[in-house]
DNA sequence: AAGCGTGGCAACCGCAGGCAT
DNA sequence: GATGCCTGCGGTTGCCACGCT
């Protein structure tokens, strides 16, 4: 059997909150922590389902949100992961520190497909509106330093080879529609240990990509997550080898969707624990899966973390 | 000043996946 | 293994403020 009835809906408030009402939630979680959202409205008082609860606190009443305005900066970075990640929106409000997903959503829809369509840019396809293809990746490609993109038709990569140190909200990759979907499964595996990397740098089949389909890193480090945002997104083009020995890479096929069940990654050079810069030590494998629809901070049943090193089990 | 239209945003709704029983 | 709740997510709704006529 499952468990006891949900939430008393028969007698909870519906509509705008009240002062009142805010000022109980807060000095609850304050007391309390965040959590048991069923049995919170009870316990704090408040004639609210849990549901309502949890939405007011993240979306409103929560410390760390950021009020006011979008910066022309996180515009851009807004931009930049929608036309990769499309509408997850929590996923893009993981880039954006005090930034909740419904804030995003509202903003989006209201002021940036505004902006793209001035643009002359579809703000679904992220493509000019009567456009070609390759015109579209010309135009959604809003930084100047990036390279015409090259990869192979039937592998999607992630290549982490110019990353010096990890962060402790890592990196992630995003590949065509139909793999998006399945990035809550994501996990990270080793592969086995002849890594091809050259199916990761350079292919031989040319192609004119999609925003989507490019092949996307997405480098933070310790100072982005200390609040400022300096989201880099670039194409995983070969990089020279670190000195630290940490190789990571990884391919996985695209054709076959139902193949794909996350994302790969090894170490191509032999387990040589480098420093993150939580202090946790990291060997040749890292779990992403917090990025990819975990909270934060929680590691997927696949990945563990035994004496600060994090590892795939 | 009143009526109307529009935009912004908080809140709700329904669904899916995970997990407890 | 089956059932059903909990949580989180994306889509949608509805209220309110503001501007225009």
């Amino acid at each position: 059997m499952g468990r006891s009835p949900c939430c008393e809906k028969a007698h909870t408030n519906k509509g705008a909150w009240t002062k009142e009402e805010d000022q109980r939630l807060i000095n609850y979680i304050r007391a309390h922590g965040e959590g048991c959202w069923r049995s919170l409205p009870k316990a704090a008082g408040l004639l609210r389902c849990g549901k309502s609860c949890r939405l007011r606190w993240i979306n409103y009443l929560r410390p760390d949100l950021k009020r006011g305005n979008f910066s022309e900066e996180e515009d851009e970075i807004i931009i930049k992961l929608h036309s990769l990640l499309g509408n997850k929106w929590s996923l893009i409000a993981g880039r954006l520190p005090g930034r909740t997903d419904n804030e995003i959503k509202n903003y989006w829809n209201t002021h940036i497909k505004r902006k793209l369509i001035s643009r002359g840019i579809d703000p679904q396809t992220h493509r000019p509106m009567n456009g070609t293809a390759a015109a579209a990746v010309a135009a959604t490609d809003t930084s100047s330093t990036q390279q015409p993109k090259t990869i192979p038709s039937n592998n999607i990569c992630l290549d982490f080879r110019n990353i010096t140190s990890f962060p402790q909200k890592p990196i992630f990759a995003v590949a065509g529609d139909d793999q998006i979907g399945k990035f809550k499964d994501t996990i990270i595996k080793t592969r086995e240990s002849s890594v091809d990397d050259t199916k990761c740098s350079s292919g031989t089949t040319e192609e004119t990509l999609t925003p989507r389909e490019q092949v996307v890193k997405v480098e933070q480090n310790e100072d982005v997550w200390g609040g400022g945002i300096d989201l880099e997104l670039s194409i995983g083009l070969p990089q020279p080898k670190l000195s630290t020995g940490i190789n990571f890479s990884s391919s996985f096929s695209s054709a076959d969707s139902k193949a794909f069940t996350g994302i790969w990654a090894a170490a191509t050079a032999p387990p040589q624990p480098v420093a993150m810069t939580n202090g946790a030590v990291v060997t040749n494998l890292v779990c992403l899966c917090w990025q990819l629809g975990h909270k934060s901070g929680q590691l997927c049943r696949n990945c563990e973390v035994a004496n600060g090193v994090y590892r795939y089990r």
